[in-house]
DNA sequence: CACGGTTTTGACAACCATGTTCGTTAGTGC
DNA sequence: GCACTAACGAACATGGTTGTCAAAACCGTG
């Protein structure tokens, strides 16, 4: 586990806890609305608003993994890693794997070079059916 | 993979032609308010709903490549390569590159394999600035 | 503890890309 | 032409996300 998420100017309130709580024992990522369901199930009083803007300044301290899905839903997943990485996500039940891809960095960064651009950054996931979704 | 003139029951269409057309005659990723826009702009009388609906057509015959910015709006692009690439992005005017990357196709089938996940695909984008976009 | 200024909250409404409906328009085969 | 039917498009529905703003919570300070 990490140390808590302290944000710089960020008062510490229960809801803010509680979002950062439920996303430690989660190991797959999960849409703001989803989150938002699971502590509402949980007994917390806490708003969708709230759980929005909390992920939205959790994802802009780098505590957060934020991923695009193709439906243009958002989901987030706190991450072990604290360097750059990439995942490896199953489209059925979000479990995520972490992965590293030295290669491919170095790969993109000359492609982009070759072509003459600057400023570069790429986006890589690789999805599919984990064994545990497969098997059921 | 067949071309979606020759599928039956699909008419050619005055608006078909258009949304067609510009899509030719652009080497950047393009929303469908864009292309919509510039249509009009251009004196088509088409509706924003036959857009949206000959893009959705024209990315499910595989005559598009479609890509999902960070904002969640769709861009569209006719590519060149047939085949499976990527693309080099600039963030400011849209202008892509097409790229391949063998290498990292096979290593993105090796980690999803290494990790029991099946029914693997992946995405892949590099965005930058363009040479043009950085002199200007 | 009371006070006052600041931050946070959350119900609600606004947004925006996209999907759907349905009466109208217009290709296509005959 | 003509009939048949896919395609069109204006209006409306949808659903995730974000903005609004008054009320509540927070936190020194007196």
């Amino acid at each position: 586990m990490r140390s808590p998420a302290s944000v710089p100017g960020l008062r510490s309130t229960r809801q803010r806890a509680a979002v950062a709580g439920i996303l430690d024992e989660l190991d797959a990522f999960r849409s703001a609305q989803q989150i938002h369901a699971a502590l509402v199930a949980r007994g917390e009083a806490i708003g969708l608003t709230t759980v929005y803007r909390t992920l939205a300044a959790l994802a802009e301290a780098d505590e957060l993994d934020t991923l695009l899905l193709d439906d243009g839903e958002a989901v987030y997943r706190r991450c072990r890693g604290l360097t750059h990485h990439h995942h490896l996500v199953c489209r059925s039940c979000g479990a995520t794997v972490e992965v590293d891809g030295p290669t491919v960095e170095t790969w993109a960064d000359r492609i982009a070079a070759d072509h003459g651009f600057d400023e570069v950054s790429h986006t890589l996931e690789i999805f599919g059916r984990c064994a545990t979704c497969r098997s059921t």
